[in-house]
This record gives C-alpha cells, structure tokens and sequence, in this order.
DNA sequence: CTAATTTTGGTGTTATAACACGGTAATAAT
DNA sequence: ATTATTACCGTGTTATAACACCAAAATTAG
C-alpha cells in the first residue's frame, strides 16, 4: 500500500494516512500539470495564460472584469493585470470599458485567441483522456466526489 | 454532480468527466497548498523550503545531495541551489563536501532547523486532520490508490 | 448632499522561478 | 594514458509571482 508514492518520493513510509493522501493530490496534481505546460508552451502559452483564456471563452464575445476573472481561475492570481497584459500584447484577448460601472477595465478573448484554443484543444483532449485509460466510471465519480468533500466547505456562495 | 466544482469556478458544465476529475485535482492540491503556506509563511518559510527541510530531516545527521534532494521533492525544483542557500543563510541547513566525490555538495538540516521542524508540526498535523475529518480509513486508501494510478506509470524505478 | 467606506484596477518593488550556460570532476572509450 | 562523454553544481539573465500601496469610482451612512 502506497508503494508508488514511496517509490516517487524514495520514502521508506509516512506518518499517517492522511499525509499520504495529501502528498498524493500534490504529486499527481504536479504531474498532471506539469504534462499540461508541457502542451501549453508547444503553444507560447503558460498556464495562467491558457487558463484566463480558457475562462474568457466561456463569456464570449462578451469579457470579464478582473475579478471575475480571479474567482474563475483555478490558481487564483493576484497578478491578473499583468497576465492579461501578456495577452493583449499578443492580441489573444482584448479591453474594454464598462459605461456603466466606470471601475471596470473589462476583457475579452479575440478570435485570434479563440482559434489558438480550438488549435490546443486536441492535445489537451488526448492528454485528459489519461485519467480514462486509468479509471473507470464509477472510480472517477467517486473520485470527484471525494476531492469535492476535502474542500467543498470552504467553497464561497 | 459536480455541483461543488462548478460553484467554485463559477462553471456552468464541464465538457467532459475527464476535465472534472483533472480539474477537482487541481482545485484541491491548491486548496491544500494555500493552507499549507498560511502555516509555512507563520514560521518563515516558503513551501520549497519547508520540503527541503522535511527531506533532509530523513537522512539526518546525514545529508543529500542536490540531486538527491530534487528526486525526493514533490515538486522538483531546479533551482534548489539557491533553496539551500537561504537555508543556509538561516542556518536551517548547512553545506559540506564529499571526499568520495568531489562534484557533489552535501546539505545536511542543522538542530535548529529540526527544532523549526518540530515546532511546526502540530500546526501542519492539525491541519492534516482535515482529511481525516472528510473522510472514512477506506474512502482515503481508496483516493490514494486512484491518484496513484493516475501518475504511476510514470515514476522511475 | 456630503463624507466615509468599499470596491476595483493598476503599478512599483522585491523575491523567486525558469532557462540556459559554463566549469569541474568522474567515468568510459580508445 | 589521453581523450571524449557524462554527471553534477553553481550562476547570470530574464520572466513571472507576491505583496503592499495608490488613485478613481461606486456605495453607504449620516
């Protein structure tokens, strides 16, 4: 038991259960992230990028304020300013100005940055299809499931 | 189903259970890890750090080498040089040569570095408890073995 | 209606991470 | 033995992240 993630971390055991199942989410989230920068940059995109383009596809052709952007993403950074900047210099994605709400510096994917995610999109589909060669239905139900309850709690209205 | 992931990205369906589980992983591990860096950040350290910490703590008196170190990490890092230089700078951790090898640069923690160690624990067990608090003994062998069918096959023997 | 508070973006600074390179020692090949 | 190759560590540079701060606009309170 736990044989493979001693063997990633050369580890002769761990203090406890829930330790190893913590330092499982971190190792496996590492790898599956790591295999998707891998993606990401064939493309000259980071992560953060590809994620705040990701998030602005789903509100298209309309954007997103900066906060709005934040509460989407998967790492939450401080830093989307500058992430959207990258962006914009690229012509991947776009601003704008809310009439209604002065504040509001508003963003927008281009169809420049819409067609480098549909270009992207296989890859990531082949990649994701891993966690289907390696569980079955009812595993990766339950496996959501389980990761839902470990953070669930703290998930804001 | 799914319905904890979607509130949390404020996602209306995700196109496949494939991206769900991925995502869950994601959302989880980070999760975990800005709770770990509350703590880790209390005592002055960073996340990288405090792994270095914990590893050289399991060869204790004796040290690694960088490249032993980088195996060991949960997310390797290519940069541990530098990592052990603020460690060394705080004397958490101290440099020594080998005389079989003289490539190789040892690190070894310090007393003090095991104190901060220990001195951390409780806080990083309380906080590890919350999987207990989630979850039943078999629910979490049962998440550890489906993580580590996930990224197995690609640990190096 | 005015003043205080909150929300939102942006920016400056510092610290860290990522990447590539170079030097030295060990190992393998000739 | 001598050379070529590989392994290991450190460093310089660039890019990004983290943190705190500031200005402007909206909201709330009095």
């Amino acid at each position: 038991m736990g044989e493979i993630l001693k063997k990633r971390l050369k580890s002769k055991r761990f203090e406890s259960d829930d330790l190893e199942v913590i330092l499982n989410i971190f190792v496996t989230s590492y790898f599956l992230r790591s295999k998707h920068d891998e993606v990401f940059q064939r493309y000259g995109l980071t992560m953060p990028q590809y994620n705040v383009l990701r998030i602005l596809k789903g509100n298209y052709p309309e954007g997103y304020s900066r906060c709005e952007i934040i509460s989407r993403m998967v790492e939450p950074a401080p830093d989307v300013t500058r992430i959207v900047d990258r962006l914009v210099k690229e012509k991947l994605a776009e601003r704008y100005y809310s009439e209604k709400d002065k504040r509001l510096s508003l963003t927008r994917i281009t169809e420049k940055g819409i067609e480098l995610l549909n270009k992207i999109k296989p890859d990531i589909d082949e990649l994701n299809s891993l966690i289907s060669s390696k569980l079955t239905n009812t595993e990766k139900k339950k496996l959501s499931d389980m990761l839902e309850k470990i953070y669930g709690d703290y998930v804001e209205e």
